[in-house]
DNA sequence: TTGAAAGCGATACCAA
DNA sequence: TTGGTATCGCTTTCAA
């Protein structure tokens, strides 16, 4: 291993200062009580003999490390990254950093992670639940630190989440859809076993049954790609000609509905409108046809996921939050 | 503070089993000889105890701390993220954590990142450079770990990189415009004090040169953004009308040149071909028009760097690889 | 108020 | 070989 720098540490400052290591870091924490004068002498000290405090050192002795665990499925997905950002903008004030670490791995993998994570000491951890890392939820509670969700919730891994209402957020785009005159509404759903996408199907399932159209109801599963999307877009199509437009349970399902609307000689959107779901990034970066779709307040999430962790940390009772998830109106509707 | 639960340390196993925490810590980590009896017996105590080593205490003493510091400035785009993602991959197999920092915010912020980096000690560094960065690179140096860059490389932050050859790219994307017959070819070009946006420039003049179309040069600086893209796409019309072909530097301003081609009647890619530079995640995923596109490999060359940082920390002797950026064609052109 | 000394949990050195 | 012991850099407790 390449040697780093030897490093300053109290102890020089305080045989530099004649003084004792513990008034060094008193004066340097600004805890216990210091003469202004020697403070000031001893911050001017450290800072001229570049002395950096080490953690390691630190978080042994007081037992907590300032690390927050970020458990996330995907590093490379625009959509985690931006929740991310939110956790770190927060945290970063408080001087928390991030440990990260992907979640997509087999379950070996997963177990590695945790562990990694406990010997780090984090002092938190937030997470994306999924249903399928049921099997490390245990060992995350066992790690015995505050547990902050995102985006789902599920008992499982604690009481702590801060999600939007997918119900509600459906309604509103539909209500929307109807505003702009739309009554053939076909619906793009996903994983049947997901409980948010079942509440974004059951908004729209409420919507339409609220305006009178419950016999008009058209929904069809399908992956969240753009694939899944043609392909589904043209069953609702067969199903229903008289349709004016889909509402997707995913922003790529609807960019695969918009590319079938347009095969089908649809004109969008004057003949038929596509509502997408996420705000993902590709979704105001169309060229052609910028959609129009419910946002998740990514980084918000992010950030009160992290605000809620530090107050927990400092001992103060929180409540777990639920987001609006507000329409963006581009160009598809 | 909430409290964690209490920890199984080295001396409760060694108490148990009657052993020194030295027997206990080479039994461990496969260090120093032992009767194979003892090693597994040890072993097995550990994990019925429920030990987890205390990885601050291990740097304390070792000096060193199995973090790999990420200096990268948003978190929040897929594109750091999918390095990022490439990072982790490769050091995550060998037990190193990213420590994350956003490198976005004021030169203020920028200090106390380094700063918290290096209070944590980490091992290694990799960096996204940037010119405005120039203000922190001698503080970068003086942590005294390897530093790799990725994506461009300057000399004042060390002399390790990951790069690629953009000259190269950009005029392999030019040949392909060349060979599906397009001659008058516009330029958007970007950031004319950035080494590698004049290296793509650069391509495209070397190419139209090459071809004998030194003269019919024609290229524009906008904002890598869509709306620079339309902005000027619209100019490069007026100036030569009987343009066909438009190749950016990057995906963005590709995806306004689109819009600005539409509008301009022409069918894509029949009668006009957009080239982008990036592969964007945007660039695949259009409804209408998928992006070709110079693809910059950003997983690879966060595996690269992490394999590199990880050579360099074993002391083994590394170069710095130019990597390929491969055209991907999809529907532009 | 300030200083001395005792750990925190692990590794590494050096006797035995 | 094996095991005691010093030590890493810091905070905290307890005397002075």
């Amino acid at each position: 291993m390449i040697k780093k720098d030897s490093k300053v540490t109290l102890k020089d400052i305080a045989r530099e200062l004649h003084l004792s290591p513990k008034a060094i870091s008193s004066g340097l924490n600004h805890t216990g009580r210091l003469a202004p004068e020697t403070r000031r002498k001893i911050q001017e000290t450290a800072r001229r003999m570049g002395y950096v405090p080490n953690a390691a050192a630190r978080s042994l002795v007081t037992h907590n490390s300032r690390f927050i665990g970020v458990l996330i499925p995907y590093l490379d997905k625009s959509f985690f990254c931006k929740i991310i950002a939110g956790i770190e903008e927060i945290a970063g004030r408080q001087g928390f950093m991030l440990l990260l670490d992907s979640f997509d791995k087999g379950d070996e993998q997963k177990h590695a992670v945790i562990s990694a994570m406990m010997q780090r000491d984090v002092d938190g951890v937030i997470l994306y639940p999924r249903e399928e890392d049921f099997c490390v939820a245990e060992e995350i509670r066992a790690m015995g630190v505050p547990v902050i969700q995102v985006m789902e919730y599920f008992p499982e891994f604690g009481e702590y989440a801060v999600t939007m209402d997918n119900f509600i957020a459906a309604q509103h785009a539909m209500e929307h859809l109807f505003e702009r005159g739309h009554r053939q509404i076909g619906f793009i759903a996903h994983n049947p076993e997901n409980y948010v996408q079942n509440e974004r199907l059951r908004g729209y399932r409420e919507a339409m049954i609220r305006h009178g159209l419950g016999s008009q109801m058209l929904f069809r599963y399908a992956k969240a790609s753009m694939e899944g999307g043609i392909e589904v877009a043209s069953e609702l199509f067969q199903a229903n000609e008289k349709l004016t437009a889909i509402f997707s349970a995913s922003d790529q399902a609807a960019l695969g509905a918009i590319r079938t609307a347009l095969s089908f000689g649809k004109r969008i959107p004057e003949d038929f409108a596509v509502v997408g779901f996420g705000d993902m990034e590709l979704a105001a970066n169309q060229a052609v046809y910028p959609l129009t779709t419910v946002a998740q307040p990514k980084e918000e999430v992010g950030r009160l996921a992290a605000g809620m962790l530090l107050s927990l940390l400092n001992g103060e009772a929180v409540q777990s939050p639920t987001l609006d998830a507000p329409l963006v109106v581009r160009r598809t509707s």
